[in-house]
DNA sequence: CGACTGCTTGAAGGATTTCAAGACGGGTGG
DNA sequence: CCACCCGTCTTGAAATCCTTCAAGCAGTCG
């Protein structure tokens, strides 16, 4: 059940509106989205066919704020623009699972509830495109490819929520962090650069709390791969990829 | 990432095509959804006002039955009757992390991609409705309140994939077990009968496999709560719960 | 009635956490 | 421009929860 619970078993807790799922939804996302599709073209948030781009507005957002936080009334859905977004949700003890990290193209806050289902803040300084939830609405009812589009992108999300749900329930610290830096290197797709660097904006307690761990675990295994010769760690939370097959092995699984 | 990758990210492993969302589409599971819908009603597959009644055949099939495969050619989408599934994915070594547990009203395999994302398995005798992807988008073409739905019901079945999360990330063996049988009880919603009696009809290891756990832990942690008086554990893989608070606060948080 | 399979229970081991200092680094202010 | 400061990251050692390994036990099914 849990992770398959019938619709009529969240009524009771979540009135119908717009709520908290975060997906990626850019203007090459849809059901069509061809293979290969945009990587780079796909992150631009302006591109001329992006239905998206004429509502709401857009705003910066300075590092580590507060966009929404869980339980506020959800009146709007949003798209990051630039920058890195984290979601989470908390136990009422304090404790934290980082769902995603949120880039370009990515948007949050779309679902069907009348709160937030968890917290968003800005990782970095980040611009993120406002949308009323009712002008959302609108584009939906007018253009019905759009909300296969969304359909589409949901799906993908949960699909990669099912990927997440592998590692946290069966990778050991070792695959959990190997994994992680993988998809963040395939995540990327910068075009420009050095293939094998990747950006690290978060802090080692974001990493842990979105792999199960604690911050000296996440610590103590990059050292690990340092000595193993298969990352450089680099100033400015950048991190090189030196042996991307070995991280692939030890990951386990995609 | 992970759980939030841009649909760029998966083009490349998944070619547009419905796949492997797991999801609960009942007559009335649409946005208007109401508080306290259907619970029993919306269970009613033969629900006159059901869109996919007339679509595809059901078909029965035992207990510890495949019904399809992790990598399969993707061409129909399934929706639960009667009876349970389970639906997991594996890791090269043999490691198995079960998504969910499918109960009548239940659909699987609506997703954009060519295979099957996880695997499909009964867990009792099971009777499931196929329903061939071309007449499903044709129903989603013919009706787009119907795509609302299964928006809809994609968007809960993500809400409850990152509640998932949390409890496979942050929780105790415990809190994941207390978790899953205050979830199992809230799900049946069977209307007959004891309301603190819930049905087990998966074994020890399938619940370990869910919940991050081996099937020693579950059984332990099940004999803990025994002692505690919280349950009481009947023959035939059913269950009472004692003590739903106390449950409750054993489970931290939904 | 015996063998099988799954559940329970015990004891030992291990991966990760917890607790506790240091080291590093980046930013700020003198 | 350098030094100080503070938060973060790293590293160490002990503790712990859960797993692993190993038997018993029990309900089932031929």
């Amino acid at each position: 059940m849990s992770t398959h619970a019938a619709i009529a078993a969240h009524a009771n807790r979540a009135v119908p509106g717009y709520l908290v799922s975060a997906l990626a939804m850019t203007p090459n996302a849809g059901m069509g989205a061809a293979l290969g599709a945009g990587v780079g073209a796909a992150i631009q948030p302006r591109n001329p066919a992006d239905p998206l781009a004429s509502l709401g507005h857009a705003k910066v957002y300075e590092r580590e704020t507060t966009v929404f936080t869980e339980g506020d009334a959800a009146g709007s859905v949003f798209r990051v623009m630039s920058g890195m977004v984290r979601l989470y949700k908390m136990l009422p003890d304090g404790r934290r699972q980082i769902i995603g990290f949120l880039q370009a193209g990515d948007m949050m806050g779309l679902a069907f509830a009348a709160q937030y289902l968890y917290t968003a803040e800005t990782v970095t300084a980040t611009t993120i495109q406002r949308i009323p939830r009712l002008e959302l609405d609108a584009l939906m009812d007018a253009q019905p490819a759009f909300a296969r589009k969304l359909l589409s992108a949901t799906t993908s999300e949960l699909m990669a929520a099912q990927d997440q749900m592998v590692l946290l329930g069966r990778k050991t610290a070792a695959e959990k962090v190997a994994t992680f830096l993988l998809r963040l290197s395939d995540r990327k797709c910068s075009g420009k650069g050095d293939d094998h660097t990747i950006d690290l904006p978060m802090g080692r307690s974001d990493i842990a709390d979105h792999l199960g761990l604690t911050t000296e675990t996440v610590s103590r295994t990059l050292t690990k791969l340092k000595s193993s010769r298969l990352i450089r760690i680099l100033v400015g939370g950048k991190l090189d990829l030196l042996d991307r097959d070995a991280l692939a092995d030890l990951a386990g699984g995609f």
